[in-house]
DNA sequence: ACTATTCTCTGACTAGGATCAGAGAATCAG
DNA sequence: CTGATTCTCTGATCCTAGTCAGAGAATAGT
């Protein structure tokens, strides 16, 4: 692992250079890369990039007054400001990524045929599973920014993907009040800052503060980050937050054309069982025992550790 | 290539902010670790981790005085400065040890088994080869202390495998005549300024300009970067340069107990033919015809492309 | 012995990366 | 509407990383 960090940053250093080379400090050239052709809000940068607001501000003022970035006033929250590529930056952005793609030739060249496909794959390996590694799981507040964003994409997306669309009026919306304890709990899941998936733990027919039963609802795994196992690792730490509460059985419902999630619950133990809701999408209903854990017996905020034996299917987007 | 730097920079910046956690600039750690229990001489750390020599004499004088390290004559060279660590230089050095320990946990630790044990393979491959096209090879002054070291590595090596040793009194050794054009040529390999590897290529009976045969000998590769292809980067590196010089034909000889440098040469389309020198420590000789490629059509610096088409054998270790 | 080279150290200097505090504008919650 | 919060920008400030030039000591080559 030592290792490993000091050859990558060895490279990456020449990257650096290669950067640096374009005569622009290296913090520009990563804010304007990080800005792209579509723009990025001034906040997401900040967070994406992990840099300081002041920082950012007068980095973006650099660019500004070479006359690469445009900042404006975002339409939906006038707080926000927008930054924007001037077809200057635009071109500058296609620049450093000619250099880049000089570095990459350059670790290329000297490796054989079946090395460079090696490299590459393993390359892609390591993105994916570091990726992995850096998606956080916590429960979120129902006002939080975080929780419109995950929410409203899980929507359009059941939108999407249902015969015939699907009505957020028809649906039985979460009050915030059912989205934190002791009614239930939104888990979502970050990477980089952004929201990245999702997970809604309702909890049913509370009796001397253990429910009867804890349902699992709105589980979403944004497109970009599929197939790293997030849509189970969201699933069993909505699981370990029900034993945690007491429930003795969760269960889910789910459309029939969401075939990927309708196997993933399978593999983790769920069977198929009668409708428990009316829910006009829902054509399959599953229910999982728990092993019981006793109350709070796991601490709440990090509950959520992904120790499954079965790991051999990879991909698991999921919804329910 | 791209996401992959930024995913591997967030994760190593993680790793620096460790580092800095302990209160202490970046550079003095990084000088610290690479100095190691065993010490190294300053130039040695200057060429590998690429650093200004006053910068590092600055960072060695600031490590100094916090009484981590010291700073002492070479015997070998009066010039040259070796730098030890302090018993308390050493414990620090462990002490980041641990800190990168748990960098490390917090990036596996999210994981399954199953993830984590392939992104450490993916890691490993990452590293070899990008260790392999980080390798460069370049004709070399038979003067420069990386012919000494090379060669000489390469002697010790004959002495500690070949039953019985290897006395170098015996074999013939090159003046610095041969070993520049236009009698032969020394091809060293460098990894991070420090040589790794080395081969040797002498022309016999040259006749207007051309030789009638080349020998390559003095093959060898460093045992830490053996399994990446290094040893047959420079046999075709040498190759290469036999037929821009004109010979028609190289020719070696091996002793019975290098099997591996056997098997490669065997694998490049080398022959066994019959002895056409009295080296006392040879049991094999082998030639290969070469494609005429007319004299100096290729650039002799970098003639040493290695697009071999047979690319299964990863291991090749290899002398001759 | 004499010269060129190598290695190291010192001094002077630059700039980019980064942090902190506070002010102003916009929005949210009640 | 009012207070609290969020987002951004400005100013001030610090420090590490890194560069350049030159001097002094040791070595290598002839």
């Amino acid at each position: 692992m030592r290792r490993f960090n000091r050859i990558v940053t060895q490279r990456v250093g020449a990257l650096d250079e290669a950067f640096l080379a374009r005569g622009r400090p290296l913090g520009q050239a990563r804010v304007l890369w990080e800005i792209g052709p579509d723009g990025a809000d001034v906040r997401a940068l900040r967070t994406r990039l992990g840099l300081d607001s002041g920082y950012l501000s007068r980095v973006l003022g650099a660019l500004g007054s070479d006359g690469l970035v445009t900042v404006g006033r975002s339409q939906l929250d006038g707080r926000v400001r927008t930054a924007r590529l001037t077809p200057a930056g635009l071109a500058e952005c296609a620049e450093l990524d000619r250099r880049n793609d000089a570095v990459a030739s350059s670790i290329l060249d000297p490796l054989e045929v079946s090395q460079r496909t090696r490299l590459v794959g393993a390359m892609a390996e390591v993105e994916r599973l570091l990726t992995a590694s850096l998606v956080r799981i916590e429960p979120c507040a129902p006002r939080h920014r975080h929780a419109h964003t995950s929410l409203d994409a899980y929507f359009s997306e059941l939108d999407a993907r249902f015969n015939g669309g699907f009505d957020r009026s028809r649906a039985n919306l979460d009050a915030p009040s059912d989205l934190v304890p002791p009614n239930g709990l939104l888990l979502v899941a970050t990477l980089a800052g952004e929201p990245v998936g999702c997970g809604v733990l309702r909890h049913h027919d509370v009796r001397g503060g253990r429910p009867a039963w804890s349902e699992i609802k709105r589980l979403w795994v944004a497109p970009s980050v599929r197939g790293i196992g997030l849509g189970r690792r969201l699933l069993i730490a909505l699981e370990g937050h029900a034993a945690s509460s007491g429930a003795p059985v969760v269960r889910l419902d789910t459309n029939r054309v969401l075939t990927e999630a309708i196997a993933m619950y399978r593999a983790h133990g769920y069977r198929e069982t009668r409708p428990f809701n009316d829910n006009p999408y829902a054509h399959h209903w599953f229910e999982k025992r728990l092993a019981a854990k006793g109350r709070r017996r796991r601490q709440p905020a990090t509950a959520a550790r992904t120790r499954s034996t079965n790991a051999t299917s990879g991909t698991a987007p999921a919804q329910a």
